[in-house]
DNA sequence: TTTTTTTGATTGAACGGTCAGTCAAATATA
DNA sequence: TATATTTGACTGACCGTTCAATCAAAAAAA
């Protein structure tokens, strides 16, 4: 004889737990793992302290929790169920999504980027970011394959790299980055 | 009179100054900056807790003067007094030198590249970081200038984009990193 | 040579503060 | 009333930082 029904509570439990992982991702990518406190995060979420661990069994489940579950988007992003390989259009598709993509979560992007160098809390998340490099790198590699390149995976880490690179200078000061000219040449460059 | 003459405890200090330092760089570069205490520092360079505020104010003190001292020999990489202008031979020669640069010293590059996303130890040394990607950024423009292209300043970014993203990877894996293949296939690209 | 004095480097216990995490009690609803 | 959510004071560990006391080495004195 609950007090609410089962689907009330689970509603009220999925809606408090989106809300306190947005919050959190926030202030995780805007202050670092470290800097961002648990108190912080529960007074920005307008909950209790005692609360989140409702939720979440620790700080490190939290952001484990948050970075598997952005993880898990980028991986759809990467090989929503197709055939595996890629034309010079879908790279010139896809480079304009990737971005998109960024655009609309910076937070995640931030922490993702941050994450590169920062042992500790790459430890929570290695394997599961390693399948995730190793399957866009591979699908990259394929791509310059199919062009004749005289070295595909040279050519795939190059490609990868700059993504990554103008992703991070994207990230770190979107106001002032000329997005859209460096598309445009970067698909002049790669998918013509 | 002295026990010690002044420049016998000038050794002494600069001796152990850059002992700290070392060590220190090491641990801000594998755990970050608040994953890393001053006891393990003190542990690790075998002294004592005091002793490091003998030499260093205080923490951010310690940072800032590892950083400074790091991006100061960059800028001595990017701008040896020289005449501004790049050619294609110079460009060639001033990567090879960059990535020796960055084998070199990868703590300082770890530390180099977590900078980017960590907000608040970014903010206490912004100021000569941006001086520094801004002086290497506008040589590059320059040189993409000399070379008649339809967007300098684009491929100026691009370029430097791509550098970050490939000193990225290449300091998070150096062992798999097939850094002579992407050198190669980086010079054939913008220094032909 | 041996002893005393002088110096700044060096130590580590101690301090105030902050943190992640706990738990007994209060609250809200069918 | 029964039950699951929610609260925030509390805990103990650990943080950066301080400082009175100690040490080691060299100059000066004996």
């Amino acid at each position: 004889m609950s007090p609410r029904t089962e689907k009330q509570f689970e509603n009220i439990r999925e809606e408090k737990k989106n809300l306190i992982m947005n919050v959190a991702l926030e202030l995780f990518a805007d202050e670092g793992f470290y800097g961002t406190t648990i108190s912080k995060i529960a007074k920005k979420a307008g909950i209790s302290k005692g609360l989140l661990y409702n939720y979440f069994e620790s700080k490190d489940d939290l952001i484990r929790t948050i970075i598997f579950s952005g993880l898990d988007d980028l991986d759809e992003f990467i090989d929503p169920d197709r055939d595996g390989l890629l034309t010079g259009e879908e790279l010139t598709f896809a480079i304009d999504k990737l971005f998109d993509l960024m655009k609309g979560d910076i937070h995640f992007w931030k922490l993702y980027f941050s994450l590169f160098m920062q042992t500790p809390v790459l430890r929570l998340v290695e394997g599961r970011l390693q399948e995730i490099v190793g399957k866009y790198i591979s699908m990259l590699t394929a791509y310059f394959e199919s062009r004749n390149c005289d070295d595909p995976e040279a050519e795939a880490l190059i490609f990868g790299a700059m993504l990554d690179g103008i992703g991070m200078h994207f990230i770190a000061n979107s106001v002032n980055f000329p997005i859209e000219r460096v598309k445009k040449r970067l698909m002049e460059l790669y998918a013509k």
